[in-house]
DNA sequence: ATGCATGAGGC
DNA sequence: CCTCATGCATA
């Protein structure tokens, strides 16, 4: 791990993404306004943060413990990458990771899948538990493997009937499309101790709920902070403060981010919590749980500019949150079992002779068409799928990397190298990254990283990358 | 921490 | 097919 956090100098700036506004837009969209986004193509849900900001955080009624199960789906049908080719009609959900998904109360199925195995208490329980995971790298025949696994999740990861809940509707279950409150009936074990004993992970802390940590918190707290930032504050002027906790979508300025990302990096690791429990928390405070990569990324500044406009306030709040706890140990999380029957696609780890050979592609051409990308895969003996993976993933990762501040030496990767595909440069919209700068001239291409800083450079390049393209 | 992958949404 | 957000799996 580097100590970024030390040397404030060192990292100049991540990304210049100008004070444009794209959080506002993006938390601003109405999408939720829509009837549209009720009807989601199938049980998908739009982001849920959209709806955030308009449902005050503060608001978020006490912690209804109620529990909800993951269930086990099955629906194991993956075809291989080779039949991809296109469009399936069928929704395919046989992903059931995200919490959203989950959120909800089924009754029936709480009882059913209720877990085996009940969390130890403590420090344990944070970690993941992956139950026989039958992983066949090489034996499986298609090269995919299923897995079971087990995830636990924190008491009061409940999200209390808010009324952002019926956005995510999960269309496993029809009925639940709008949930009902906390307050109203609902078979549903009301509380946490019905939650049942058993899978309540607080620990034995006398007068402690489980929950204690999220429920808790008086409003003040959560919404208090929440204004804490000066800058926001300042710069939101008239517009959104409707009065009460301001606008955390606000826009955000690089500084600020940058800042915040520190701040909640450290504040975390003072507090003793992963990366990992940040994500989970999140998703108990706001049903929307997020994964230690993004968390690790947020907190390396490595999200788009509008992801990480997202993302802010949600950490912003779950540091508040920690912060104010007394226990911010209690915070625990419950397991929750889910059984993913899904078979993903094994992971395919190229080598560095390979790496650098797309490395050199890509400089040649960022976005290679369909007819170049078929060309390379077979250059390179590569599936074409894994192929075009990783030139998506490359782009997005040169748009991370990108530190459009200064406009000098941008967008223009080197296109001296004679292409042995003719491939052409197709211009490429900056959507990663408001570039503050170009109010007309034509969208730099940032797939090459303004590296600025010696850290983004060894990111950004790939070690072998060099002697393969002098070679 | 990061590489490869998935899937929604958009042309 | 692409971008973008996000995550599993792994280095």
């Amino acid at each position: 791990m580097s100590e970024r956090s030390h040397s404030p100098d060192c990292q100049t700036r991540p990304y210049d993404f100008s004070r444009t506004n794209p959080c506002t837009q993006i938390l601003g969209q109405d999408t939720l306004g829509s009837a549209a986004s009720f009807q989601l193509p199938h049980g998908v849900l739009p982001d849920p943060s959209l709806l955030y900001n308009k449902t005050a955080y503060g608001g978020i009624a006490p912690a209804s413990a109620q529990t909800f199960f993951p269930f086990s789906q099955i629906t194991s049908d993956y075809r291989g990458s080779e039949l991809q080719a296109g469009e399936f009609g069928q929704p395919k959900h046989w992903y059931p990771f995200a919490a959203q998904e989950y959120t909800g109360q089924v009754p029936g199925v709480t009882a059913a899948t209720q877990p085996v195995n009940l969390s130890p208490p403590i420090a344990e329980t944070r970690e993941q538990i992956k139950l026989p995971e039958i992983k066949s790298e090489k034996d499986s025949d298609d090269g995919y493997s299923t897995e079971i696994k087990v995830q636990q999740y924190p008491a009061a990861s409940i999200p209390h009937g808010v009324s952002y809940f019926p956005a995510w509707n999960p269309s496993f279950w029809p009925g639940i499309t709008h949930i009902t409150p906390p307050g109203s009936s609902n078979q549903n074990p009301s509380t946490s101790s019905a939650s049942s004993p058993s899978m309540s992970p607080s620990p034995p802390s006398n007068g402690l709920p489980g929950n204690a940590f999220f429920s808790v918190n008086p409003p003040q707290a959560t919404s208090g902070p929440l204004t804490q930032n000066p800058a926001s504050s300042a710069r939101s002027s008239g517009s959104s403060s409707g009065g009460c906790s301001d606008s955390e979508e606000e826009n955000l300025s690089t500084e600020e981010l940058e800042q915040f990302a520190k701040e909640l990096k450290h504040k975390r690791i003072t507090l003793g919590f992963t990366q990992a429990d940040v994500g989970l928390a999140l998703g108990n405070l706001y049903g929307k749980m997020f994964s230690q990569t993004t968390i690790c990324r947020f907190e390396a500044l490595q999200l788009s500019f509008k992801n990480m406009c997202k993302l802010k306030p949600l950490l912003q709040r779950w540091l508040n949150e920690a912060e104010t706890s007394d226990n911010p140990q209690d915070m625990y999380k419950i397991e929750r079992v889910f059984v993913d029957t899904r078979k993903r696609k094994r992971r395919t780890s190229l080598e560095g002779a390979v790496r650098s050979a797309l490395e050199s592609y890509f400089i040649k051409c960022p976005k290679p068409n369909t007819q170049e990308i078929t060309h390379i895969s077979d250059d390179l003996g590569l599936e074409r799928d894994v192929v075009r993976v990783w030139f998506c993933n490359r782009r997005q990762k040169g748009k991370r990397l990108a530190l459009p501040t200064d406009e000098e030496c941008d967008g223009q990767y080197y296109e001296q190298s004679p292409s042995p595909l003719n491939m052409v440069h197709s211009p490429i919209p900056s959507q990663g990254y408001p570039t503050s700068s170009y109010p007309n001239a034509p969208p730099p291409t940032l797939y090459m990283a303004q590296l600025h800083r010696p850290d983004v450079l060894k990111q950004a390049l790939h070690p072998g990358l060099v002697s393969h393209l002098t070679g």
